[in-house]
DNA sequence: GTTTTGCAAATTGTCAACAACTTGTTTTTG
DNA sequence: CAAAAACAAGTTGTTGACAATTTGCAAAAC
């Protein structure tokens, strides 16, 4: 059998229902529409969608496994809420992976893709100057998930949007400040430069300590909110050890 | 509302069909009741375990986001069949794993801990004297998965199950014979050794180094296998490159 | 006034029927 | 005889209906 030709055709032939409005739940729910804790209603998004309630339940199954919504039996679906312990353990792990990513970029990558990362970095500069740092924050994200791709291995990518998508769903209060941006845009110049130099180690060190770094800042907004919130009260425990050791 | 005391209601209350089709479903497909590429018939699934087709299908919904199966529209689901080159990235990202876990405990574990993983490597000796290839396979994929469990790191070790299910359906010809048994149980006693020491650095060598020698082995079967069935045709393509640099 | 009990509305869980599609076979056509 | 068209059987996709459960509210009991 020939391949699809014509564009529609394509996506009437991989798209069923059930896949279309997963897609959509999944767009709304990392836009922000619906936000964490809040219930789906079937009955209310399959008529929105216009479908029955069979496809939207598949798509529920497929979101829950994907870890963005969760499911109480005869109580619905709701939108999952990351806790701050789920979020650092996630960092942890994007810091193994991203370990290996510069480590593999600072033997394998090619003048051309090196050309790019330094322009999205060139971009991301331009960003804090603008002190835009709604812009910053879609840039990096970019910055980042390009490298992983740019290791080749698919499943790591496939594995690392998984880990972001959740991690997206805590809840990050305030964006990073203009002095934040600027450290965090010079560890990016000296991952850069690591990769480029060819120094595996360093590479991989650099791109350990930005991630462990981002880990730290989000420990740190927890203490100040939890402080800020509720003086002399029951403080939230974040425990501060580091699973990487540099 | 008080939690559920009873046995059996607490599992009326998490348990609905379509989870309980999928763990079915699941665990035959881990067992090898069902091969590889083979199909899974919605219709005769659900006469099997007693229920309609629409609890099949969010299994299968559930299936497919794992990993396990893949789905093909208006065609039907097949249990994947993993690629080596999907095996290798597999394996990569392992390393960064344990290397991460192999840090960590090197630095966290407990006595009572250590004695534990230390009396696992001494039961995979056992099945190593006793030639018992698949006594030791399993023993062997315990320890891993204690080990990363061990890092009190919830996330990682879902993603690591994750990825060990999809691992455990590339299908591997043949178990690894004595002389290779006992060069990995070597590597084992010297990772217990490097944390028992406490060695943050050489806690996280060791793993990644058997990890990396695991990956290599595969890949030597793969080219062997390859050879054999037919020598002189295209040889199948596997790069042999490293993404980890030790 | 507070707690318990019973009811009603809303929502989820499950099922069976129908529609659409795929695939292999048979029939037709050249 | 080969290629194309038509058909038939089997399977998946989708839907609407019914059953079971939750939950808020009102009535009853104390």
């Amino acid at each position: 059998m020939a391949a699809a030709l014509h564009p529609t055709i394509a996506l009437l032939q991989s798209n069923s229902l059930a896949n279309v409005v997963q897609q959509e739940i999944e767009r709304a729910i990392l836009a922000g529409d619906y936000a964490p804790g809040s219930k789906l209603n079937e009955a209310v998004l399959a008529e929105k969608m216009g479908v029955s309630r069979g496809p939207v339940r598949e798509a529920f199954r497929m979101l829950d496994e994907a870890g963005l919504v969760r499911t109480e039996k005869n109580r619905g679906v709701f939108v999952r809420d990351i806790p701050v312990t789920e979020a650092l353990e996630i960092f942890d792990i994007r810091a193994a992976m991203d370990e290996m990513v510069g480590r593999y970029l600072a033997a394998h990558i090619t003048p051309a893709q090196l050309k790019e990362i330094k322009a999205m970095v060139s971009d991301m500069e331009q960003a804090v100057k603008a002190q835009d740092a709604r812009q910053y924050h879609v840039l990096n994200l970019n910055f980042h998930d390009r490298m992983v791709e740019l290791s080749g291995n698919r499943k790591l990518t496939e594995t690392y949007r998984r880990l972001i998508k959740e991690l997206s769903l805590f809840r990050r209060k305030n964006l990073a400040d203009a002095g934040l941006m600027r450290t965090f845009l010079n560890e990016h110049k000296q991952i850069v430069k690591a990769i480029a130099s060819g120094d595996v180690q360093a590479a991989g060190r650099a791109m350990l300590g930005h991630v462990m770094l981002s880990k730290q800042r989000t420990i740190d907004n927890e203490l100040r909110q939890a402080s800020e919130a509720k003086p002399p009260a029951t403080s939230v425990q974040v425990s501060t050890d580091r699973v990487e050791a540099p």
